[in-house]
Parts: structure tokens; C-alpha cells; sequence
DNA sequence: CGGATTTGACCTGCGC
DNA sequence: GCGCAGGTCAAATCCG
């Protein structure tokens, strides 16, 4: 939506909104998440021109693909490099994955929110965990979390999460093992978050905007079969889904009790000044 | 009140 | 055998 293009109101309160501080602050983030938007697109666009495995990844998000691209960058290294590698890779890259196909290792590297404290240390991928300890290890300040899954009892599968040591926005997770039982429901995967995982194996999958704590998430999990990321990205800059992300943003103020109060009291405020006699 | 999380204690493997 | 570090257990605590 353009600026300026607001529907009309049959009950006359937009006019009054509109020039109310509130509205325009509102207006402000609007413009802010636009650009934000549009410079995500343009570094999807950069990281995939000086990335062709990358390409290839986003055009074919399947657990073989990375396999494939993972075995070639660890086959000369250790596990633990490896994770070195893909923490220091991941600075540049929004996100990154790699699988030690032999011992069903993989190590998936993942942006934090800054605010995430320890306690948040979770990196959503569709299953349900159940965290059973917790380390703080000798080359890392942060503590390393242990999970099991905790939708199939059996499962053996095992999730380590730290905090990266050098780069704090990063999450290191190391799954070993397999899944013996299908995705849990969708409670959990239905959750996702600044981390971005979703239902397509370990590929980072959407992305996220945090503008001015109302968070904005472009799913990439459920694009058609064979779309990229430069399609997507273009999506994002098409006037359709500027409009949802308007619309999305305008339910998300309607559902904040903060937000309507505040709405109230100014329109209230206004009111009060249009009558002379008060 | 039941399930999830926290956290200190304990276990295990490895290097010296 | 000893010490260290990583991994796991389980009681206590938290939370919906």
C-alpha cells in the first residue's frame, strides 16, 4: 500500500488517526519494514550470486542435496571443524547446515535474536524437544544445552545447542541421529521463529523481520515445489504481499491491548480538543 | 496437578 | 590411577 492510501472508515475515525502522532509513528515502521524488506531482497540476491551451492540448495531443499553439499565441504575436516566452519560460514550467510552422513551427525548454525537470553537457546526445526541438561563447556562461555525428542519416547535422536563463542547472535545445533517417527503435529512447527526453521528437513526456511518488536515472517517452507529464493524475494517486493504484510501488521496492533489503549486515549485526546466548550 | 525445565551430582571416556 | 571435560540423571522447582 502506498503512503496515503488508507481506506476510508464509515465511522470517520481514520481522518482523526491519521493525524494523530500514533498514526504516524505507525506510518514511519510501515516505511521502515518496506525497506528493510527491500534490503533483504537485495542480499538474498548478493549471497546467492557469490553462492551457487547456495542456489542449488534453495532450489532443491532436499535432505539429499545437503547431504551432498555438506559431505564436500567436511570430507576434509573433523566434525568439530566443520562446526567451526559453518559458524564462521553463517556470518556471511543468513544461515547454514551441515551433515556428517556417517555417524548422523549434522550441524546446523542459526541467527539468535541479541535478546534471546540462555534459557531461549532453541532452534525450532518442526520436532518437539525435551531439554535433560545443561553444560557450560570449557571453550565456550555459553552453557550447551542437551535435548531428546520428546514426541516419540523411543526416538534416539539427540540436540545440542550452544551459543556461538565468537559470534553470540549465532546458535550451533548438533543433531545426532535419526527421527524413527513422522514431524510432531503442528503445534511446534507451527512456531516459527527468528531462528526460521520450518518442515523442509534442517534448511533455514523463512525469514524474519523484527521491526520495533512486531515480527514479520516470510515463509519459505511452504513455497510451490522448485521455487528459489530470488522468487521469493521477488514476492516479497510485489504490492501483494506488501499488503498483507500490512494487513498482518494492522491485525497484529488490533490484537495488542497496549497498543488499543493507547489508540483510545488518543483518539479520546482528540475529541476532547474538537470540542471549544471543554 | 502434571508436564517441562533447571541444576547440582554423578558417570564415563580419554589423555597423561 | 588420576584428573579433566563432556554427557546424563534425577530431585527440586517452575509454570500453565
Amino acid at each position: 500500500m502506498e503512503n496515503g492510501e488508507r481506506p476510508a472508515d464509515s465511522a470517520g475515525l481514520l481522518p482523526l488517526f491519521a493525524c494523530s502522532s500514533p498514526a504516524e509513528g505507525l506510518e514511519e515502521k510501515l516505511r521502515r519494514v518496506r525497506e528493510e524488506n527491500r534490503r533483504l531482497a537485495a542480499t538474498l540476491g548478493a549471497i546467492l550470486a557469490d553462492h551457487p551451492h547456495l542456489r542449488a540448495l534453495a532450489t532443491a531443499p532436499t535432505t539429499s542435496a545437503i547431504a551432498a553439499t555438506a559431505t564436500a565441504r567436511t570430507r576434509s575436516s573433523s566434525a568439530a571443524n566443520a562446526a567451526r566452519e559453518e559458524a564462521n560460514a553463517a556470518r556471511e550467510q543468513t544461515a547454514c547446515v551441515t551433515v556428517e552422513s556417517r555417524t548422523k551427525v549434522r550441524t546446523v548454525c542459526a541467527r539468535a535474536e541479541p535478546c534471546d537470553s540462555d534459557a531461549n537457546l532453541s532452534v525450532k526445526d518442526g520436532y518437539q524437544w525435551r531439554k535433560y541438561g545443561q553444560k557450560v563447556t570449557r571453550d565456550n562461555p555459553y552453557p550447551r544445552a542437551y535435548f531428546r525428542c520428546a514426541f516419540a519416547p523411543s526416538c534416539p535422536v539427540k540436540k545440542k545447542v550452544q551459543r556461538d563463542a565468537e559470534d553470540t547472535s549465532m546458535l550451533v545445533a548438533t543433531y545426532e541421529g535419526e527421527h524413527n517417527h513422522a514431524q510432531s503435529p503442528a503445534k511446534e512447527s507451527a512456531r516459527i521463529d527468528s531462528t526460521g526453521y520450518g518442515q523442509t528437513g534442517f534448511l533455514p526456511c523463512s525469514v524474519s523481520v523484527n521491526s520495533s518488536s512486531q515480527m514479520v515472517t516470510l515463509d519459505l517452507a511452504n513455497q510451490l515445489p522448485g521455487s528459489s529464493v530470488e522468487s521469493v524475494s521477488r514476492k516479497v517486493l510485489t504490492p501483494a504481499f506488501q499488503k498483507v504484510l500490512v494487513e498482518e501488521m494492522v491485525n497484529s496492533l488490533k490484537n495488542d491491548a497496549e497498543f488499543m489503549q493507547a489508540l483510545t486515549t488518543a483518539v479520546a485526546e482528540k475529541i476532547v480538543q474538537n470540542i471549544p466548550d471543554l
